[in-house]
DNA sequence: CTTGCCCTTCCAGTCACTGGAAGCTTAAAT
DNA sequence: ATTTAAGCTTCCAGTGACTGGAAGGGCAAG
């Protein structure tokens, strides 16, 4: 199948299919004889593994290592495990950092008025470098 | 002051304040009669406003707003509230995205058993779309 | 035979920097 | 006085993960 019906089944965009094999994240495609890539259901069925992994969040290049591990049919789990467990980790971070932030903002747009008078609370606290005490 | 005693009162490297200028998020500093930039007190306190801005996740051009709006003593609060507000239901959206994403995350790995065994449900619930569920 | 869609490659832009090269000035140490 | 080191200047390139667009070729239907 052409890249357009490989696009529609996986999910990703042709240009996101052409951009992860341009990067070496999947192998070249065949190539039918007038020069179209030509895709295998095996093929959508990595692209669409790789769709997945990246909306989980997991980098290209944790997608990279997940995909050859998934194709190795002697990994070990843990290997895997091992990945998940740190991208998992970098997500807790990132919630922990985010609300944070959100104590921070919503602080100070509740202590804000929000009318015409030029006094405002949200400029101040910047001003002051209020989310120092985060 | 030159750029590099800016950067260090400011908290933001030489670097980024001369991105800053070129952008045009912050005017261009005054020039010695060297060639170097010039820096004020003033300059470095809005310096200071920019990366507190920043440090709160406010885009590069949401700080360009702030700034005026700081440098605006007519503004109305409301004005800054609303970018604010704005940013912040953009911050729970991220939160709120990031939680899905552990769950998911957290409950594949405490699926996998992460041992020398092939077989793990981290990849197969990649393969099979677990995150389509959130 | 032409319309219109699909495919190809390549280049540029996004966001917010960061790194590095090449070439100044300035200050300190010898 | 000289050398070295640091700091400044500009400009170009790279990051991550795409996305948009231009220029050109292929292919089926009307």
């Amino acid at each position: 199948m052409n890249i357009g019906e490989a696009a529609r089944r996986s999910g990703l965009s042709a240009k996101t299919i052409r951009y992860y094999e341009d990067t070496g994240l999947i192998a070249p495609a065949a190539r039918a004889e007038n020069g179209y890539r030509d895709y295998s259901d095996t093929d959508v069925h990595k692209l669409r593994f790789v769709r997945h992994a990246r909306g989980l969040g997991f980098s290209v290049d944790e997608c990279s290592q997940l995909l050859s591990l998934y194709q190795d049919k002697t990994r070990q789990s843990a290997d895997v495990k091992a990945i998940a467990e740190k991208h998992l980790s970098d997500v807790e971070d990132k919630i922990r950092e985010l609300e944070e932030l959100r104590n921070t903002l919503s602080h100070l747009v509740t202590c804000c008025h929000g009318d015409t008078r030029p006094d405002c609370p949200i400029l101040e606290g910047i001003a002051e470098g209020v989310e120092e005490k985060a």
